[in-house]
DNA sequence: ACAATCCCTCTAGTAACTATAGAGTCAAGG
DNA sequence: CCTTGACTCTATAGTTACTAGAGGGATTGT
């Protein structure tokens, strides 16, 4: 079975410009061309882009998801590797969601300084915008 | 007082870059100059600055914060505005947050998969990561 | 024969900076 | 007076992972 690229895209569940996306960065390999040169894609090209989307599903970048389709071809001399890289995964995906929730809190603390129509003749939450205590570098 | 550039950046916390561009991005005004051509920066103009870069560290697009300096000129007037858009601000937060935790779940779960030397041929996390049950669109 | 739908390449745009090149300005030291 | 170093200037390109568009060819159905 091939599959031109619309049909290769809507099986993986992305757009057809992201499968192009993905061949220009060195992802897919190049596929075979029909006559009129379209790209023909076989079950093997289907399953490294489902491999693919599954790997950004899980947000990692491309360039670990490189790596991980190298590595995948001797797992098991590699098997260290690709659980490093994982693990590297979940540490940026924790610091994030770390990020994210002292955000929330400010930004509730932010919105609480004005919880109903106002009874001063400035707005509260631009009053705390503009007070700076914090310092990034 | 004035300061040049560095000094504003400096006391702002981020990078002289930075500034420039948030001038370009008409969210500073342009700035007196020196004779040699140096942007000069008023106490009102460190105050802006500083003003967006507390939004920034809030996480709030260039755009937000674009609105929330015209909105701030008159509080009193647009308090219901300000607080809507901290209000969605929050929702966006929110929602990031809840797509984080799920990511995290099906990380730990896929890392799960392989918790010591494997014995099996091949790796479970690669295995794992082959396999689609999921169709984005 | 013709229209609709698919596909091709190439280029530019997104957000919010960051980094670089190549040049000019200014204060202090020798 | 000259030079060195730190600072600044403009303009341009790079970052991530796509997305959107122009301008054209291929295929399919009626």
């Amino acid at each position: 079975m091939q599959f031109r690229i619309g049909e290769a895209a809507k099986r993986a569940g992305c757009k057809v410009e992201t499968v192009r996306y993905y061949e220009q960065m060195g992802l897919l390999p190049q596929p075979s061309r029909s006559e009129g040169n379209y790209r023909l894609y076989s079950e093997e090209h289907l399953a490294q882009l489902r491999f693919i989307r599954h790997c950004r599903s899980l947000d990692m970048p491309l360039e670990d998801i490189r790596n991980l389709l190298t590595l995948r071809e001797r797992p098991r001399e590699h098997c260290a590797e690709i659980n490093a890289l994982v693990d590297e995964h979940i540490d940026r995906v924790n610091s994030q969601m770390a990020l994210l929730e002292q955000l929330r809190e400010s930004l509730l603390t932010l919105r609480s300084q004005c919880a109903g129509p106002g009874y001063t003749d400035s707005c509260e939450i631009v009053r705390e915008l503009s007070t700076c205590e914090c310092h990034d570098s």
